[in-house]
DNA sequence: CTGAAAGCGCTAACAA
DNA sequence: TTGTTAGCGCTTTCAG
């Protein structure tokens, strides 16, 4: 009584099954070359009755082609990545090219680490969140030999391509307008996380344009884990007892925008009049809130689509853009008044 | 001038720079077998200075092994599927195993496609939301000869192994809270989602232990696509516009909950008192709004974890449970009378 | 239109 | 402790 030890199927059953030979029914399989109509039915129909999958790996090691894109973020419960995502996949699913995620929990090591794993099964592609990589890191991408493109960010030196927003320029920008408006008592609240290159950028960005306008961030409040719409309410309740005359708060993310929103409503407070807010995303989770948070779009979806758009060209040999900077707007909401 | 055609490098080329075997360079890099510290040194210094990295696809080859888990599920923007992901990882990154994503967006096909893309990379294990599948799915999975974890509902039958909670024991129990807090004119709101089967099966659960009751669901209200806190705030709107005499509105998700919750506050109506509200998730999100919407814990996370836990030990071949029905608690919040 | 032979880069199994 | 040999299941290439 032999043991009924799992083998999967091989094309050589299928040839068997069929009477065609190996090489005949892998072109049926592949839609490749010219095969008579009456032998490709043969084929498929032995292959559907054995319920043959095709082995990728085999098939990948003798063609020397892969059709995976790696796609490397931080996080995949901050709403912002399954958006970019999203972009990617609706490019992809044109192709015939397919996203595989890896996450990174904001950590370089694990970057690193995750990078190394997916360049082993040698990818088409490489799609990664930021500009900000470990040296390893970076030369792993620059030896791969296929197409990378960093998203999300364009302050800084690719290692290939790059799609994404200026944070400095938003930051900027949202300065700029909250001067506009003739706010003037400015606090910040962000996360505490020194690894979170693109808020640091943002930071940098307002501080600047603030800084033109002879004005400066008067007080700050920082967070990290727990619900951000709680830790919201909890810092803008802490800054405020702090620093009553502020009339403005800039968060770094709607969520927490939102946990303030919601607190100082709570209170009685006049917003946009009293207290201005903005946040930064653009978070369409958002919008059902009793006022829309000022906030500005990080073009997530359109990152995605873009950058899979390049990942496809370049697969394909075609000449792309290196660096695609898109345009965030602001939104003004009603918790900043217009100018 | 030769064209530089990339080539990635291979076992060969760290051999000849070290001067040491294929098959002992290969061991060091596994950390297999005993190599000498003095060649491990060479050899580990020379795959670095190269730069090599493994190519998986002829290990996975060669060895019959690909330390992969598929993990298959509807959706990343439900935040549901994130948090289920993430107790995946938590066990799996104690193993060698690695999970990959891939997405349906609830549509059978899909699924189906998604499936045999994934069974034809040769993973170690399967972990798949849902019971429901189509056939050939259903077929794909037991002929692949691995293990195949169906998570977040329990009431039907698994392939092999199920982990999650029984969606109509949730509905049932969320219907007997109800009753017994005493309220009588209950509205149902939820996704216009033929092929969300675990809400489906939540609705039944509900609608079979009100008739125990001798109460029927008096109206409903269906939604698809859009914010779904503002949906959740028309909805409610709308229901009550045509149904004034509901005492309580059971919604399919706590988004929807949420957004029916802030539209109520901004009524002025009392609740519970007036009008009774829950949603179903335990959505930490949610947490920080004005007032916390009632609500069962899916089990997201845990179900992840227990499912990952099958799958590592099914790959060492340790005996399993082969269904594990987890118990989600109503949490009360603060717009459920208790009783 | 179909088939045979020769690998792809690595590892299992065995030999030294 | 190290090396050799023979594939893994498929596709490329070249011959019918």
């Amino acid at each position: 009584m032999a043991t009924d030890e799992h083998r999967s199927l091989t094309l050589r059953d299928v040839s068997e099954a069929s009477g065609v030979s190996e090489m005949t029914v892998s072109r049926v399989l592949r839609n490749r070359g010219d095969v008579s109509d009456a032998t490709r039915q043969r084929v498929l129909k032995a292959a559907k009755e054995l319920g043959y999958v095709p082995n990728k790996i085999a098939g990948a090691l003798a063609s020397q082609r892969v059709n995976l894109v790696a796609v490397i973020i931080p996080s995949l419960s901050n709403m912002v990545f399954p958006e970019v995502l999203g972009g990617i996949s609706e490019v992809l699913e044109e192709t015939d090219l397919q996203p595989v995620v890896g996450v990174t929990d904001y950590i370089p090591e694990k970057e690193e680490k995750v990078l190394y794993e997916m360049l082993s099964w040698r990818p088409s592609g490489v799609i990664i969140a930021g500009l900000e990589h470990t040296d390893a890191a970076k030369a792993m991408m620059r030896a791969a030999g296929i197409p990378v493109v960093e998203i999300m960010d364009v302050d800084g030196t690719p290692v290939d391509a790059a799609v994404g927003i200026s944070h400095r320029r938003a930051g900027r920008e949202m300065a700029k307008a909250i001067l506009k408006a003739g706010y003037r008592k400015i606090g910040f609240l962000g996360t505490k996380m020194p690894l979170d290159h693109r808020a640091r950028k943002r930071f940098e960005g307002f501080t600047e344009a603030l800084a033109k306008g002879g004005v400066e961030v008067e007080d700050q409040e920082f967070y990290s884990g727990g619900s951000a719409l709680v830790k919201g309410r909890e810092m803008t309740e802490a800054i405020l007892k702090r620093s009553p005359e502020l009339d403005f708060l800039y968060y770094s993310n709607d969520m927490i925008g939102a946990g303030g929103l919601l607190y100082l409503l709570e209170q009685g407070i006049d917003i946009p009049g009293q207290i201005g807010l903005a946040g930064f995303n653009g978070v369409e989770l958002l919008e059902g809130l009793p006022r829309r948070l000022a906030s500005m779009d990080a073009c997530r979806r359109e990152s995605g689509r873009q950058a899979a758009e390049i990942i496809a060209a370049r697969v394909n040999n075609e000449p792309t853009e290196n660096i695609v900077e898109l345009s965030p707007k602001i939104a003004f909401g009603d918790t900043l008044k217009r100018r």
